[in-house]
DNA sequence: CAGTGGTCTAGACCACTAT
DNA sequence: TAGTGGTCTAGACCACTGG
């Protein structure tokens, strides 16, 4: 692990065992620097991480302060990590309805950036956390890439195979978030009534070197649909 | 403006003018630091703000490439930006229902962090874009640092005025996202029916040194909320 | 293994905050 | 105006990608 890392990790958990609170104040980068025996660069890195986490503000001209949101049981949004593995923390199940290899929509074919005759591993599922139904999902894998699933992968976690299974390095995702309503197929997936809300989600996502390998459309419980966003300096 | 910031703003210009698409190739670090004369760590620095931004993604070992999705129409939510400027670009109104002076709720105290004993300015809005409904907002400003509000600069944009007229500077925000039903009230004003979705969200804005100065709860017209999330690394 | 991006250092100098 | 964070430099060395 790099030191940046390193100390931004120490940092957080120096915030957490002594339950800081917002507004509290951290020692001045010289102390840092002296304490972590590294230069001002590097605890300069570390902390523009934890800025961009969330987790503290620098106040130039006055110190680093601890930042920190109330409430809990919210998803965490933030642009440098997707949805946080928070999610993990719960009981996630997943039923299989399909899994096959076919050839991709038009749709699909387009956002996985490969043609409507290469093959693509189809799965439909639905995801349950803690005994509730949490969403009802699509997803399209490009077979080039993922080249093997199987009913066993796809009831666990698609992406942890992905990463150890296959060795491939997850780089960035695009996600699309609207709301909507949902349809009578979806209502009966999530036991719930046609019409009720939801929260509709489409993801491509790419390795580290830029290739799309999955292409989803999840549509989510409603009730199970929170999430804070803890947003930084503004151009507004 | 700094100079990594500058440098930035001219790659992405240059992205833009030049029409690059997503896996374009941009020149290597030495070219970059020759071609603007500074050191590689500024320009490091104005590579990591880009890539942060979902504008590019750098590879070790191979480039820096253009990283672009395809979508238009889709309100930008990032960590560091909160929700982009793209809103401004359409014609937004507000038409103002309710403002006045009075003590906070519990709630609004809590989350302005002041007593309930202490002024605040309550603002009801509905907020118009292209002429249809976009949302309906109540929020409290905590009179000690916003000391003076009228229908006039509420009909407009407040915070501009909170950074131009009062010259307060704006820090960070807590934004809490919820999928429900609209109220009978909120549908009233939003022109929708009971029941139909709602993207409702509460939102903490604070100054640069920490202090909150506005909490506002804010439901949605969720034929408006589209939005996307382009996403970096992963700690799953 | 050549090319390329990433980390880290030591230090000069600048800009903002609070008193 | 003292204290504190932010920018920028020049350069050494490391780690990954892809032919």
């Amino acid at each position: 692990m790099l030191k940046y890392q390193q100390i931004a990790a120490e940092i957080e958990t120096y915030i957490e065992e002594h339950q800081l609170k917002q507004g509290d104040k951290l020692p001045v980068l010289e102390t840092l620097m002296a304490q972590f025996e590294v230069s001002k660069s590097t605890i300069t890195k570390s902390l523009d991480l934890l800025e961009q986490k969330g987790a503290i503000f620098q106040l130039r001209g006055s110190g680093i302060f601890v930042r920190k949101h109330k409430r809990k049981g919210y998803l965490s949004l933030l642009s440098n990590q997707g949805f946080k593995k928070d999610l993990e923390d719960f009981n996630v199940t997943s039923k299989v309805i399909e899994l096959d290899v076919r050839k991709p929509t038009p749709e699909a074919a387009e956002n996985l950036n490969i043609g409507i005759d290469e093959d693509i591993y189809y799965v439909k599922r639905v995801r349950y956390i803690n005994g509730q139904t949490l969403c009802y999902e699509e997803s399209y894998y490009n077979k080039s890439i993922v080249t093997y699933l199987n009913n066993e992968i796809v009831s666990h976690s698609i992406f942890h195979y992905i990463r150890e299974g296959l060795g491939l390095k997850i780089g960035f995702s695009d996600l699309f978030l609207h709301v909507g309503q949902l349809t009578e197929e979806e209502a009966e997936y999530l036991e719930l009534e046609a019409g009720l809300p939801k929260l509709y989600i489409e993801s491509i996502f790419h390795l580290t070197n830029g290739q799309p390998f999955d292409y989803s459309k999840i549509s989510y419980n409603y009730e199970q649909s929170q999430f804070v966003v803890q947003a930084n300096s503004f151009l507004l």
